[in-house]
DNA sequence: TTGCAGGGGTCAA
DNA sequence: TTGACCCCTGCA
């Protein structure tokens, strides 16, 4: 069938979609906006999302989809990796200059995921002077501890638990997934989330600033949280999450000094604009597997 | 083998 | 503005 463009064909629930551009795999998924798709031995990713368990491989331009369905990819994934949106044209609009030309050349398959908001911020939460593979380790810990269980074939895998699941739960029952200093601030954000005192829906009739001061109000949440939170939920794209890695890019290639948070924030806003989120992400992706700005 | 520094930020003083 | 913070890894 042809749905919004794209020819899928399903057989035994695996579905091919044909026609996706500007997708890679390892782009996306190793660009640090995720941390429950792992790499596989055939290169292939294999994720927890919106309940449900997916591999995910690239053939030449066909992307294959494993464990799903027609009704599945049309559902969630096409939503899910933001499929709707044309990645040339960003593209060919941030290739302002040299630097973004070279960011875009390393990073041309990354797609920002349309993650779910709870999930996302609960995993950034985690991300504060944390390490990658920790993060995942965590959220994987959290989600045996506490999410429902997924059975694909043989394996059993879990859930992300939904928010009420984390407010039932100590912060002492929290800390046997590792999170130290953080699970308390993940216990009273669930707590708040769950009571409705911070409902995340309502971020989307916000505006970015307004969106971005609300999830400040939660523990565990500053500007750098806040951002990654709304740029990898899918909910706005003028946002330009700044830590380290960016920063470092930043100074190094573009102002060729030190340079504060909010000169970043200022200049990102006022050269990429609309298109900060995609900036960020490609910027990111290239300066962390270049190391840039490491001493 | 043991010990120590430091990491993709946030909070509190 | 600055130090502390859990846990783990890398490196003397």
């Amino acid at each position: 069938m042809i749905y919004k463009g794209l020819r899928i064909t399903e057989d035994t629930g695996t579905i091919t979609v044909r026609g996706v551009k500007d997708f890679n795999p390892v782009h996306i998924f190793e660009c640090g906006q995720c941390f429950r798709w792992k790499r596989q031995q055939d290169g292939s990713y294999t994720g927890i999302a919106k309940k449900k368990v997916c591999n995910v491989k690239l053939e030449g331009e066909s992307l294959i989809l494993s464990n799903s369905s027609i009704q599945d990819f049309i559902e969630i994934w096409f939503d899910y990796f933001d499929l709707g949106r044309d990645y040339s044209k960003i593209k060919a609009n941030l290739r302002k200059d040299e630097i973004m030309a070279k960011a875009i050349d390393f990073g041309w398959g990354i797609r920002i995921l349309r993650q779910d908001i709870w999930e996302t911020l609960i995993s950034f939460i985690l991300s504060a002077n944390n390490r990658i593979p920790m993060i995942m380790k965590t959220v994987e810990e959290i989600s045996r501890a506490y999410g429902s269980e997924i059975y694909s074939g043989e394996t059993i895998y879990y859930a992300f638990p939904d928010d009420e699941n984390l407010a039932g739960t100590t912060i002492e029952q929290l800390e046997i997934c590792k999170g130290g200093f953080r699970c308390k601030y993940i216990s009273h954000t669930s707590i708040l989330v769950n009571s409705l005192n911070a409902d995340l829906k309502l971020l989307h009739g916000l505006n970015t600033a307004e969106a971005r001061r609300y999830l400040q109000n939660l523990p565990g949440v500053g500007p750098k949280v806040a951002d990654c939170v709304l740029l990898y939920s899918g909910t706005k794209q003028d946002v330009f999450p700044t830590d380290v890695w960016v920063k470092r890019v930043m100074e190094e290639l573009y102002f060729k000094r030190e340079a504060s948070f909010r000169e970043i924030q200022e200049f990102a806003a006022q050269y990429f604009g609309e298109l900060a989120g995609f900036a960020q992400q490609y910027l990111f992706y290239y300066a962390r597997e270049n190391r840039i700005g490491v001493r």
